[in-house]
DNA sequence: CTTATGACGTGGT
DNA sequence: AACCACGCCATAA
């Protein structure tokens, strides 16, 4: 995959495939975090047909360029925690992205109940 | 082919 | 709740 900047079509969700098709399924399913709405690295690995992929995703997530208009930001740990290092510039910005739409952040964790998606 | 490396998850202490 | 030890799995070396 060569384009991880919103050109591409995004294919139907894949539960199997080439590993090439489960990146697509990644980034499908990445896109489709709506706004104001998290969710975890392990349930975007499981949508993606990845199983228990959910490092590759956090890998990916880190692959992608600085400018991608995917929403990396939506993407938290399965306790609702923000994985990346409160003081570090990607950091900041996830936390400022996610209270501009809306998403309570409160001590670099988010309540799932609320935010949580799907 | 074998190891190491993660924006992780889970179960046990 | 916080920590830790393992398990995971595509990639890179």
């Amino acid at each position: 995959m060569k384009d991880p900047q919103n050109t591409v079509v995004f294919p139907q969700v894949v539960t199997q495939g080439t590993n090439e098709q489960k990146k697509q399924a990644f980034f499908q399913v990445l896109a489709s975090i709506p706004v104001g709405r998290v969710t975890s690295y392990g349930k975007i690995a499981e949508l993606s047909g990845m199983g228990r992929g959910a490092r590759l995703v956090g890998r990916w997530l880190g692959q992608l360029p600085e400018d991608t208009r995917l929403p990396w930001h939506r993407v938290l740990n399965s306790q609702g925690k923000l994985s990346l290092p409160a003081d570090s510039p990607s950091g900041s910005e996830q936390r400022a992205r996610l209270l501009a739409e809306g998403v309570l952040v409160r001590d670099g964790r988010v309540n799932l109940r609320q935010y949580g998606w799907p």
